[in-house]
DNA sequence: AAGATAGTATATAACTTTGCATAATGTTAA
DNA sequence: TTAACATTATGCAAAGTTATATACTATCTT
């Protein structure tokens, strides 16, 4: 069987638009916000700010920056703010990521 | 059933091991290297040059931090040097973000 | 309604890292 | 030694990171 290779100009979009997501997530405190959303569902600034561990404007800086790539949604509800993970590309990479790096034998 | 969350230094050394690889992988350069090699096998620095359209220097370049984090293996033939990615984390990786941005009805 | 407070966001600026072009240097074969 | 293939050195521009300080929004209290 054949491996279907792209041709050039298809490939370059490609691999820009990938290296547009992977530049996002290939950030420490970013990561682990998805990581974090994507198994909680929802949290607030403040719980992630404690759970994290990060301080409040870098934190505050990083989300922008998700909700810039439009990697997460979000909803006021009073003075908190719920973020959460908006369905899509990235969910499949941070899905392969944790297989990866995070499965079973892999936290030591 | 419930989701197991990593505590929190495991997560961290997760994080930063995961970046690490996505960091490289973030530059499209280095991105369509490792696809293409990923498909083919194997390839000569010359090839990827005239394959790619990445002038000489800087492909060289790029070639050096796929080697100094040990994404690729290579092999002296002669005066060729030929160029093939390591089997590892990267590779499932790419699987991944190649199902997501060049699978069937991606490339347009 | 005014001020105080809690939660979140933005601006600025210093610092660090990355990208890449030019030029020089190694290595092999003819 | 010359030509072809590949790597390394140098330097500067561009991008990313983060701390400090400030601003905004909603709630609470008086």
């Amino acid at each position: 069987m054949r491996v279907k290779t792209l041709n050039p100009s298809a490939m370059h979009r490609a691999a820009d638009s990938a290296c547009g997501l992977m530049k996002t997530l290939a950030h420490p405190d970013r990561l682990m916000l998805l990581c974090q959303l994507a198994h909680t569902g929802e949290m607030t600034v403040g719980e992630l700010e404690e759970r994290l561990d990060i301080h409040q404007p870098t934190l505050s800086q990083q989300l922008t920056v998700l909700r810039d790539e439009k990697l997460v949604d979000t909803r006021r509800e009073g003075k908190y703010i719920y973020y959460r993970v908006r369905p899509g590309a990235a969910l499949a990479l941070l899905e392969a990521v944790y297989r990866e790096f995070c499965g079973p034998g892999k936290n030591r």
